[in-house]
DNA sequence: ATAACCTATTGACATAGGTTGTTTCTTTGT
DNA sequence: ACAAAGAAACAACCTATGTCAATAGGTTAT
């Protein structure tokens, strides 16, 4: 667990002050529509890294949406193998499935400190259902969602180790930072340990260490204590395969 | 290609035929209704196996209802790897993306002859706003299509090639008898070539073939031109490392 | 019936990435 | 400041899967 140059989240005072209010699903109400979903939230909650937001094969009466910090999904296998299916940054919303009331078929665990709003399971097709612009706004994000687990995926069956890592962290670079990477302004908070990326790229931590350090001693990037840097961008691109579509930009 | 066993499709008179009027989109909308999506809709299209609904990085205009036959949704990389993200089976609705008309993100190959229903895409925000029903149903499918991109995920990722091979196949049957195998009426219909199965796991197909020697040879199963028999259902159920959650009904 | 082309099978060999275990470095808590 | 726990690094060895090449069977078109 990596907390060092992190700061403790907060929660807003109400939906207005909601820092990811112009993100998450409530992208479609202006100013005085808030109050639906003011009204409507059960609350927020403060969770500290390592805890899980709910685990999977549980029965989670909640939703949420991610307000500060970053999340994990993941599936377990009888094994005991952890597939890591995606990372969730402010501004997810987590927890839907397919059936509204059926145990989880993935978990959430929290990688930092965050910050969730909480809505109630049961009572939110009562939300969406009469407000057409949240039902849409709520398909939208579930195409990205599909998206990135499409990316993650052609990522995880066709390519190599070193091109694995290479757009996984050029991909989280660009999430983070909204689409633009530069070479000056390079540097970012990126809160997983080598394990976590290996869960989440189908390798082992021991040849993500390894990878690591050929990416480092050709002075692509840098990757220390949770901490990014893209030393050279395009050659990182290069190594990623891009093939130019895959970069999504989150609207 | 496999086309001996197939049929060729159909395109239904009207919505009130459609063969897939309760799995897709359509879903919500009860008799008199329909007549919304039949004013919509473009009309019918029957495309040949081994053609392409559309292609990754084509600006493409239209969404598409499956009706009949199989697809096979891909994102193809520099090295000119395939990756198959998943099957779209009939009642799938494809071509859907976080930006209306940004170019697509992936294709969709046709693996049999193939039926769909067309809709334009530019009109399709005015179809679902103000129709509650469809946005939610429209949802709803987003998610399922995330979940099943998340379980393909966990099986390239996280298990072994023998493992991998029967998970997809026991999944592929279970879609296909929406959700029963049983011992005796065991045999399918899968229009898959060992190379594409190869290409969906992350495997060559000439290990893939290994692996359904082996597989055959232990009695689980039989894949031969198109045509899977499920021998040993729980044995194979228990080489596919399945945790109980991985296996989604479809509603 | 023949040719052309997929698709699957088999075998020999190569390698990317896994496993195990130890050491060192960081971070966290007292 | 120190101890304990968690991350990362390194090395030696191993194996699951890929690569290449040759063969044979099926299917489609002429």
């Amino acid at each position: 667990m990596i907390k060092k140059f992190r700061k403790s989240p907060a929660v807003p005072a109400s939906c207005w002050q909601c820092p990811v209010k112009d993100l998450t699903l409530c992208q479609p109400l202006k100013e005085e529509r808030l109050s639906i979903v003011q009204t409507f939230k059960k609350g927020d909650r403060i969770l500290p890294a390592g805890s899980q937001l709910f685990r999977p094969g549980e029965v989670c009466p909640e939703l949420y949406n991610l307000l500060d910090g970053w999340g994990a999904l993941y599936q377990v296998l009888e094994s005991g193998d952890w597939q890591i299916l995606g990372f969730a940054l402010p501004g997810a919303f987590l927890g839907q499935q397919p059936h509204l009331d059926a145990p989880m078929l993935y978990g959430v665990e929290c990688l930092t400190d965050v910050a969730v709003c909480v809505f109630p399971r049961r009572e939110f097709p009562k939300l969406i259902k009469d407000r057409p612009d949240l039902a849409i706004r709520l398909a939208q994000l579930n195409i990205q969602a599909t998206v990135l687990a499409y990316d993650h995926l052609t990522n995880i069956g066709s390519r190599s180790a070193r091109a694995r890592v290479a757009h996984l962290l050029l991909d989280l670079c660009l999430r983070v930072r909204g689409g633009q990477v530069s070479r000056d302004d390079n540097e970012i908070d990126i809160p997983l340990t080598q394990h976590h990326i290996a869960d989440a790229l189908g390798l082992t931590s021991v040849y993500v260490s390894q990878t690591l350090k050929q990416l480092r001693e050709q002075n692509l990037l840098l990757f220390k204590n949770g901490r990014l840097q893209i030393l050279d961008p395009d050659g990182l691109a290069n190594i990623a395969e891009v093939a130019g579509l895959n970069l999504i930009e989150l609207p």
